[in-house]
DNA sequence: TTTAACTTTCAATAAATTTTGAAAATTAAA
DNA sequence: TTTAATTTTCAAAATTTATTGAAAGTTAAA
């Protein structure tokens, strides 16, 4: 296989893995795009490898940046903006972790404990039945908050993130 | 808050956690509802619950079965079909993990090991930081596919299962 | 300042996804 | 068998989501 359709499949592949996990495939492609770039791009760049227009290029490296796998990177002498992705796979899967606890896991928590204790007849099976899901899924996403910050918190931590590097 | 309140406001929870992850918003509504059920529903008790068509509750109540979250159940001496959900949250996960490992990440591994050797310069800058971050990504998935398998496997072991139940 | 390069916004449009509902297919009781 | 209950399918319609592109906004060089 050839370098250029090698790249294009990445990126394509990519886009859909990011779509069956509820990231826009646009997003997810120029993320693809950044993460095998050997050199910062710019929005132009973007646009021009995706074929994409320029406000589109512009919201999703936007996003990728609020993502914190994307970083804005200046060239000397030169006044457009360029930008880079974290190339550390184990640095952007915990990143991803991180923002998605953070955006999805924390609120589903919060909710849950709102409905965790309801009005009503406790002996009946309705209730019941309801209180008794509500109080697992409790107890299961409790599980997987502490298991999230550990692996978060380990990537924050230098001799664990060596460790790691050793051992991969 | 009221059982009702409460009920309407899961399965409004759930749905929009599945959209988030990428799954149709109606088939998680499905999921919460039955996981809340005291009793096995038909396709009538859904559509009427959730206020959708008969091709719409049948299409993803098919779905929750073909990943394993919902089972049909029969009813002495009724013709219809009625469904329940596993109540066990930890299954639930498990097979959720183990659908989307079979239906993403191993088609992704598939696809990596053949973008990871490719013809041309191996001095060229774009071609060496392209097959680095492959090497990178396929060494990640390898340990993320073996994580899986274990996570899987445990749950499957009515040992380290029955362990599980006792320090959740 | 002005000017020009560059970035951001957002209403209109396009594309993708989901939902409907009625017809076709299936199943089991009569 | 027939008949009627039930399930499935799928083209058309509705809804949701993503994209465009040009105007407005911003920034820094001249």
């Amino acid at each position: 296989m050839k370098f250029t359709e090698a790249k294009a499949e990445f990126i394509n592949q990519w886009g859909i893995l990011g779509s069956q996990w509820g990231v826009n495939r646009t997003m997810a492609q120029v993320h693809a795009l950044l993460l095998v770039a050997s050199t910062p791009l710019s929005t132009d760049d973007v646009m021009e490898q995706l074929n994409i227009s320029r406000g589109n290029a512009n919201m999703n490296i936007r996003e990728l940046i609020d993502w914190q796998l994307v970083q804005k990177t200046l060239i000397a002498g030169d006044r457009k903006e360029y930008f880079t992705a974290e190339k550390d796979i184990w640095k952007v899967a915990t990143r991803i972790m991180y923002q998605r606890k953070k955006r999805e896991l924390d609120p589903m928590v919060e909710t849950l404990s709102k409905l965790a204790d309801i009005e009503g007849d406790k002996k009946n099976a309705d209730v019941k039945a309801f209180t008794e899901t509500i109080a697992n899924i409790q107890k299961f996403t409790g599980h997987a908050e502490k298991t999230l910050d550990t692996v978060i918190k380990a990537e924050e931590n230098w001799f664990f993130s060596s460790f790691m590097k050793m051992i991969k």
